[in-house]
DNA sequence: TCTGGGGTCCTAGGACCC
DNA sequence: TCTGGGGTCCTAGGACCC
């Protein structure tokens, strides 16, 4: 006997964008986007002139003369999201949050209280519409896959269940690039062979599907087009890697632009560890040139890190090197710093004393450990005072950023 | 269409060890 | 000295997701 469809993936709609005309009620009905250079959101207003998130500001306002660009209430997007997902939350703790926006839910356990899930699905909506005011699509399915999919044919503001017995029905007419996994490149390969349904796709012998996209890709999807998702709901799983990146627009790559912006990625990715009681061994750059093509540059080290101007010194060794192999190029568009082979560090979660006392006068003290007393001082400062007050002198860098660090605090926040 | 920021996972080749 | 096979780690690049 089939099991039952219990999983539930909640999606609200258009989120920041919703946020906002919430917000203002002039903006309701009007095609709004959020962001600037690139549009963060769009409203289903703006949709239906071919805005889509991720795409240039420019081109947007093309597309959708009458485009209003708005934004910038970060706590609210946080708060209303917390706020939507807490609403599904009630139902079971049985939860796991993709995103700001966005959850699975596992209500197999929470029938005999609520219902059936399709009920819970419609208290849901219900709720987050009346307590929260924004609309959210709700997909029922079996498979967090055809969850997922259910939730976006749902959309906006819909619910759709998938009953066990229709499932194949449901999957084999829906485009390839509704599965979860298929993005362009690979869109535009299965079109390359003729595939463009889901159904398509399920009758691609598997030996095609490996040779054309990979043996983990092409399994992956002869499995789900099939309908076999064998993956479960995660309630909690760790970081393996913090990174930041910088876009710059085309600078000259010379040190007084290298320089800077290393040392605030640095800053970023070693303060976002040390609150996190991180540190990693694998340190990782991105350099991306004028023409958008980006070359990495990483290096692997016997013991993991979290101070600041370790990692800032590493990094910018990275980058020089990466600049090295790439002499010809002179200008860069985008710095990136990254580290991963994440370990909990014991010794971070102790109280040190906060004493900013330098090298010279602590006799026997390794350099790395006095930075370290150094940088979580920084941090405690900065708990306190706020991020701006104290930094590692390459604060004037924000000038031609186009997304504000309000913005990224918000994508690095612990969901 | 030349575009942000933070992530995950996969692949392929090479080094190294047993 | 040469050779085989398996496993693991590292590095660089790429696709994808939100």
């Amino acid at each position: 006997m089939a099991a039952a469809a219990t999983i539930l993936h909640a999606d609200l709609d258009a989120f920041y964008a919703s946020v906002e005309q919430l917000l203002d009620p002039s903006l309701r009905g009007k095609p709004i986007a959020v962001g600037g250079g690139v549009v963060l959101a769009a409203s289903y207003e703006a949709k239906a002139f071919g805005v889509r998130g991720g795409m240039p500001g420019r081109l947007a306002r093309q597309l959708c003369p009458h485009l209003q660009f708005v934004g910038g209430h970060y706590q609210e997007y946080q708060r209303l999201g917390d706020a939507a997902i807490d609403v599904v939350r009630d139902f079971t703790p049985l939860i796991e949050r993709v995103s700001i926006d966005e959850a699975f839910a596992d209500v197999t356990g929470s029938v005999h209280l609520f219902g059936p899930p399709v009920d819970m699905a419609q208290m849901i909506r219900s709720r987050v519409s009346e307590e929260v005011g924004l609309p959210i699509s709700v997909g029922v399915a079996r498979t967090k896959h055809l969850a997922k999919i259910a939730s976006q044919v749902a959309k906006p503001d819909g619910l759709v269940v998938v009953e066990p017995e229709t499932e194949l029905d449901f999957l084999h007419d829906l485009p390839v690039e509704l599965m979860w996994g298929v993005g362009p490149v690979t869109k535009e390969r299965l079109a390359e062979i003729g595939v463009l349904t889901i159904g398509e796709l399920a009758e691609t012998p598997g030996r095609s599907l490996e040779r054309l996209l990979g043996r983990a890709v092409g399994g992956k999807l002869g499995a789900l087009a099939w309908n076999r998702d064998p993956r479960e709901i995660e309630t909690h799983h760790r970081a393996r890697s913090v990174s930041a990146q910088s876009a710059l627009g085309k600078k000259p790559a010379t040190a007084e632009v290298i320089g800077p912006t290393v040392r605030h990625l640095a800053d970023r990715v070693a303060s976002r560890m040390r609150a996190k009681s991180k540190a990693g061994r694998t340190v990782t750059v991105r350099v991306r040139f004028a023409d958008l093509r980006a070359v990495t540059r990483s290096v692997t080290l016997p013991a993991a890190i979290s101070a600041t101007s370790i990692l800032a010194a590493i990094a910018a060794d990275l980058v020089a090197a990466a600049l090295d192999d790439h002499s010809d190029e002179k200008v860069i568009s985008l710095l990136a710093i990254g580290v991963s082979h994440l370990e909990n560090d014991a010794a971070l979660q102790l109280e040190l004393p906060f004493e900013l006392e330098n090298e010279e006068r602590r006799p026997g003290t390794e350099k790395g450990a006095a930075r370290w007393v150094l940088d979580r001082a920084v941090d405690a400062v900065r708990d306190k005072f706020g991020r701006e007050s104290v930094g590692y002198g390459s604060v004037a860098l924000r000038e031609g950023g186009s997304v504000p660090d309000d913005f990224r605090e918000l994508a690095e926040k612990e969901l």
